[in-house]
DNA sequence: ATGGTGGCACCGCCA
């Protein structure tokens, strides 16, 4: 159907080291609308030519080193918009509208350390997602929030939930803190296409040997999606094929199709 | 096994 719209996110931990693989991943079709975090870049060195060449739109808010998010489109956004808070001083939030479709990417904190001040930072994170979905939009709209979440929402999600339990990114309080964004009107897309299947990870430790090969890994990326666009998704997977490329990133993108 | 890898910035920090 040339009605559909894909829209993909991917952590690349720094744009310009993974500028081959998105480039890449693009031209060879693979979404429509591609959300990336952890660009690592301040704007003003954003590889936006890169892009703009490639005949793709790009829309991005960047910092020095750390952070960073950016939406990569074959079609112009009719909107765009940063930060979940005016206050927000870290660039971890996107937003892009494309017809009738919203589109929020978001890298949240990753915690550090449960207990943590950086933690109670996630879980408050986390929480204002709420207040930005309910000022913004209506249940009843289609929005799609994509991004690295930076947290397991289930056993299956990670690869040894014993072992991982409540440990940073797999801890009770940033399931509840999430699920009580997503009861304001959002589905797991990937689990309403896969429920109950477990070893589907988006993300693999660099710091764990042949973490991929031991199936050590993590499923923290996510699309969530209001009720109205879920019930167009027709197909939602993580895709494994970026990691067979020289200088992977520790992520590899997840994509969902939906009905336009 | 108390480490390991990777990216960016700068000689440490964050993931």
């Amino acid at each position: 159907m040339q009605n559909n719209i894909s829209i993909a996110t991917f952590n690349v931990n720094s744009i310009r080291s993974r500028l081959d693989i998105v480039l890449e991943w693009m031209a060879q079709g693979k979404c429509d609308v591609l959300c990336v975090q952890e660009i690592k870049v301040q704007d003003a060195d954003f590889p936006a030519g890169a892009f703009e060449s490639a005949g793709l739109f790009c829309a991005f808010h960047g910092q020095k080193t750390y952070n960073g998010v950016a939406i990569i489109s074959k079609l112009q956004p009719d909107e765009v918009s940063c930060k979940q808070t005016p206050e927000d001083e870290e660039a971890r939030l996107i937003r892009a509208r494309f017809g009738d479709i919203n589109v929020v990417n978001t890298y949240v904190p990753q915690g550090t350390e449960v207990g943590s001040a950086r933690f109670e930072y996630k879980l408050n994170w986390i929480r204002g997602m709420r207040k930005y979905m309910s000022d913004l939009f209506s249940p009843e709209d289609k929005v799609v929030w994509v991004g690295d979440l930076n947290v397991a929402r289930e056993p299956m999600d990670v690869y040894d939930p014993e072992g991982l339990q409540g440990s940073v990114c797999f801890h009770p309080d940033e399931q509840s803190a999430l699920n009580w964004v997503m009861e304001w009107g959002m589905v797991d897309v990937f689990r309403k296409h896969h429920p109950g299947e477990a070893d589907q990870f988006s993300f693999f430790d660099y710091r764990i040997p042949n973490a991929v090969k031991r199936r050590m890994g993590w499923r923290i990326d996510h699309i969530m999606a209001t009720e109205a666009l879920a019930d167009l998704s027709i197909d939602c997977y993580i895709d494994k094929e970026p990691r067979l490329k020289p200088k992977p990133s520790d992520h590899t993108p997840v994509v969902a199709v939906f009905q336009a």
